[in-house]
DNA sequence: TTGCCTTTGTTTAACGAGTTGGTAAACTGT
DNA sequence: ACAGTTTACCAACTCGTTAAACAAAGGCAA
């Protein structure tokens, strides 16, 4: 017997993955040489299959706990089809995480995946990335086996390469109908409509508008809900009534000031995010101009910290966590087989907080 | 020849693994019988080996190019030892990633990663996943070659089993000197300083502050470095001068409120973090309290929007978008084989806005 | 001509799991 | 006691890549 002994040791000659401190990891191998079983079985256990009794079950779950053994994950996706890794793909802006938007979804999407047993590997869309198809190898060298992609725009045609489904995307807060991929989106026009007809609902009638970024389907919704609202009540929207504010807060008070002092009949400004109605409320304030007395300013989004501006922001509330819950849930749908386009839009709705009132130069009219 | 060309087709019987929509995905073996050389060949040149000559080379790679092969990164990384994939550790606040401050950290250290040819998989330690051990659970299973871990404070022990780098880490803003872990640090102290000087040099002298999460030692060091500041201009800092923000706006609200009302006689506030300072101006603009006028403000971290709070937030300036970038830096020489420990210190510097101002009382009293 | 590097490959065994066809052994029914 | 069935497991191969050991041919000096 103790002679005997020397072959287990031959058997297991040259295996064993060591780590980078000398260590070796126990390996099936291993378990099943313990439990006196074959790899197989471990396996078997592994996987709860129903082939393997409940006493061997258990024995071989004993061993497992007192080895310490953790399955390989790199040998099981190897073998297995999946990786149960998911990409989260958002546009290159300058220090894109730090932006409380994205934030927000992603904070979801890594909620909900860590909770269904999947990984989340961030990836910034920069030309480069774009340009040497990276979107696409991140599937085809078995990195993930989803993807949630964020802030793209009409421009954006990799997208197509996504159509037919060969590789499970989910696109967040932007449609593209042509090509039936899924998506999760806010209702921008909802939201939009909730700001302007409380804006209109004030007395406001000369009503500013900073926008961003018409090359987003959604960004645009916005747009054309401010020109519909206002012709609804029988005005014409000027072009110099608006300005873009490129999504910063930067942006958004340079607009503000530019729309402001052009047009001194203004008397409330709707602004397509938070970031840029902050900007706006900084300038107002150093201007010496009310809010929301003389100007009413209402943003969109509802970003955590709106509600501590000065005055607090008036703003219509998306639920980007929630997006990035179902975001999440409907991409790993996709992954495990589904096939059907699905396209969820979710209800926004308008808080109001101390940005915004009546427009006062009713007082003089009526 | 023509029928002996059956053989090939036998030896790649029931080979090819097969993508989810049915395609089979082309691998060495595919490569290398095409470009009629042996799989270590084409692995080979994929790793630019010089044993292979350049006419092969050319050759192998015009076949790769042609037929689209990509490498499986799965495979690679289980016979290689290395994964390329690092984690982001943060703490499980609610919606953290929407947190400015993480994602500024987290956007330094995903460029400096992508640059380096790295994948960053975003985890939270929830409590759950501290009891289970989730945090070495992504080594031993070969998720990830090294993490970097933020927003950890001195009841997180798991950290110990850190110690030896088995396991790559590298901890931000804060530190264990006890353990010879690797961090990557601003200088808090120093920021406090600045913070606390300016204040002094405005003649305040009742000083309030909004702490935060004395658990960590990087926000203990601006505890004590507002008492030590005190003590030396001759002012024993009062108990009931200071309340817990708990580095959110809202708390930073309530502890701004009940500093001020129960000591009418401060000046000034030195809030832990920029949030907390937003939620202090928002109280005092709402309690009708002039800032600066009346009270002076000054923040810490130097979020984006605090250069467009009202009034303007004058705070301290942290590098966090570089400290991610040296942390990834960092991390990588670690995974790579570096064993001393290093911990590097980066400068903060004050940025002075609108939020503070002369003592006014000095008037009165000079 | 022999011996010995170099250069340039190839063969083959890992890496650590999943999977499937096959088959002893233990029951069941008669 | 014997055929048929079920239970419980194993051997052997799979996935795609790396790397150590081995081999053949060419160059060059003694």
């Amino acid at each position: 017997m103790s002679v005997a002994s020397d072959d287990i040791a031959v058997v297991r000659r040259g295996r064993g993955q060591r780590s980078r401190t000398g260590e070796k990891s126990v390996s099936v191998r291993d378990v099943a040489q313990l439990a006196d079983v074959s790899v197989a079985t471990v396996s078997m256990v592994l996987n709860d299959n129903p082939r393997i009794s409940r006493a061997t079950s258990m024995h071989v779950q004993r061993i497992m706990d007192k080895v310490g053994y953790r399955p390989n994950r790199l040998a099981q996706s190897l073998s297995s089809k999946y990786t149960n890794v998911m990409a989260i793909i958002i546009p290159a802006l300058r220090h894109a995480f730090a932006d409380a938007y994205f934030g927000e979804v992603i904070s979801g999407v890594c909620d909900r995946a860590g909770k269904l047993g999947y990984k989340v590997i961030l990836e910034q869309a920069k030309p480069e990335y774009i340009k040497t198809r990276q979107y696409v190898e991140i599937f085809e060298r078995r990195y993930v086996d989803g993807a949630v992609c964020m802030g793209v725009n009409d421009r954006h045609q990799y997208l197509s390469e996504f159509v037919g489904g060969k590789y499970p995307l989910i696109v967040v807060d932007n449609y593209f109908p042509q090509w039936g991929l899924d998506h999760v989106v806010c209702d921008y026009r909802a939201g939009a409509e909730q700001a302007m007809n409380y804006l209109l609902q004030l007395g406001h009638r000369r009503i500013g508008l900073i926008y961003a970024a018409p090359e987003i389907r959604t960004a645009r919704d916005k747009i054309e809900v401010y020109e519909e609202k206002l012709r609804g009540v029988g005005v014409e929207p000027q072009a110099s009534w608006r300005a873009d504010g490129k999504f910063t807060e930067a942006d958004g008070a340079v607009a503000c000031e530019r729309i402001v002092t052009a047009h001194p009949e203004i008397t409330a400004i709707f602004a397509a995010n938070d970031k840029m109605a902050i900007g706006a409320l900084h300038y107002l304030n150093r201007a010496g101009i009310a809010v929301p007395g003389r100007v009413s300013v209402v943003g969109f989004d509802d970003m955590r910290h709106s509600a501590f501006a000065n005055p607090a922001l008036t703003t219509v509330h998306l639920p980007l966590y929630e997006v990035g819950l179902l975001a999440c849930e409907r991409l790993i749908e996709r992954i495990r087989g589904r096939n059907e386009p699905v396209a969820e839009t979710l209800p926004t709705h308008l808080v109001v907080r101390d940005s915004t009132g009546l427009n006062e130069s009713l007082k003089y009219e009526g």
